[in-house]
DNA sequence: CTATTTTTGTGCCAAATAACATAAAATGCT
DNA sequence: AGCATTTTATGTTATTTGGCACAAAAATAG
């Protein structure tokens, strides 16, 4: 993790929440910003620690790790710019329980997390940003926990493939997933072994629904996709 | 559902809502408050409607329930006096994807949540209060999805088991579970079918972990069902 | 109080998935 | 380039869990 020099560049990126701030408000902030380059694989911080920081991600892409039984860890969220993370804890009055980890070179920007609580106890605008944020996520988590525990093999790793291209898109070809997972990514995500999500998507490779070229994934038929996820 | 007639002898109940509001803001809110009786396994909101109220479950208890694939449903959350709940879809900007339904005699309180929005619009410490709830409710679902995706039958039934006891307490004995269950809710909490809910239900009571008698459940060796939940 | 429905309990079998073993391929390192 | 490590791939086996059938018990309705 180096500091990279300025955060005048990135101001535009933050636009989103700093439009709800108060002209002193936001030069305050911009004050006390700091700006983080993490390289693939970079731990951005790990679960039991305890939250100093709102993280920005402006450029990159970052999962939120939650580990069960026995080291067995699972993506519960990821991040793309801009998105807001690393908040909720310090708003529930708790530590880090998951931890952050950059899929690949990513900048956030880093806001002390006592000041943003302080920000929002005065600033209702900023408090709803906030709370519309959690309230979707909220939403999506209880989604994600139907959909990992009620539907089979094929129909969990067919929900991360449409639920990766939801959250980072595809490449200008249309078809190819602009993000590059390992397969071993892809089953905590999906809530798998590692073979069970290679042979799954081998097997979705044969039946032309995707064709796959090392971590290069393209969705051929997102429509069938989208049935078999359905139907569990 | 039947109207119950004065809100003022529930006004203390309320309290910790109320307190963060201005007088005429407080007020207001009594004016338009409704209070509402629920029999047993009446359905207090269905899914897919679209939520109008802001729910303060008074006395009695409550469970969320979302429906996943091929009608299985899953209860999502469970909700005792004196918890809010029904706004997150509202402060998302979506439609109930859950129901709450009365898991006994229940009585609510509504708020028309336009109203509620607005307030949080423009009272800070109001917000903070949905912020904090919502932060700790994110956090309890993250919990939730790697406890019942990694956890084996025996783990998720000690895991549910205990959770009731959080949730709802125990009675007067210090064993008793205030929660009367039916098997089948005790299957859709724990994510199992309510064969293996009774079977492992029933290995419990073999080892003498709980005690059942009819709905009845005696938490007998909470550590050690703690530990069966610790190891998945 | 009896009939009907719902809930609980148990056994057996089949399906889904994890665990393990091993090899090939790709990647990173010096 | 060559070696070590990681990732991907595939087959085999064992475990876990769901599905189903059916009986007993309990709750509910008439």
């Amino acid at each position: 993790m180096k500091r990279s020099p300025n955060i005048t560049d990135l101001l535009p990126k933050l636009d989103g929440l700093m439009q709800l701030l108060t002209e002193p408000q936001r030069s305050n902030m911009c004050g006390v910003a700091s700006v983080h380059a993490f390289r693939k694989n970079e731990l951005i911080y790990p679960a039991g620690s305890h939250p100093t920081m709102l993280h920005c991600l402006v450029s990159g892409k970052v999962k939120i790790c939650r580990e069960g039984v026995g080291l067995r860890t699972q993506i519960v969220r990821v991040i793309r710019p801009v998105d807001y993370f690393g908040y909720r804890p310090a708003f529930a009055g708790e530590d880090y329980v998951s931890s952050a980890i950059a899929f690949e070179a990513s900048v956030i920007v880093g806001f002390p997390i006592d000041m943003i609580k302080s920000l929002v106890r005065e600033n209702a605008s900023l408090a709803c940003f906030f709370i519309q944020r959690l309230a979707s996520d909220l939403g999506q988590a209880d989604e994600r926990t139907v959909n990992l525990t009620q539907k089979h093999i094929r129909g969990r790793l067919a929900d991360s493939l449409l639920f990766l291209k939801d959250s980072y898109g595809l490449e200008e070809d249309g078809y190819t997933l602009s993000i590059y997972l390992s397969r071993e990514d892809l089953a905590s995500l999906s809530n798998m072994t590692t073979s069970n999500a290679i042979r799954t998507l081998s097997a979705f490779a044969t039946e032309k629904l995707v064709a796959v070229d090392g971590r290069k994934i393209k969705l051929l038929d997102e429509a069938k996709l989208a049935k078999i996820s359905r139907m569990g």
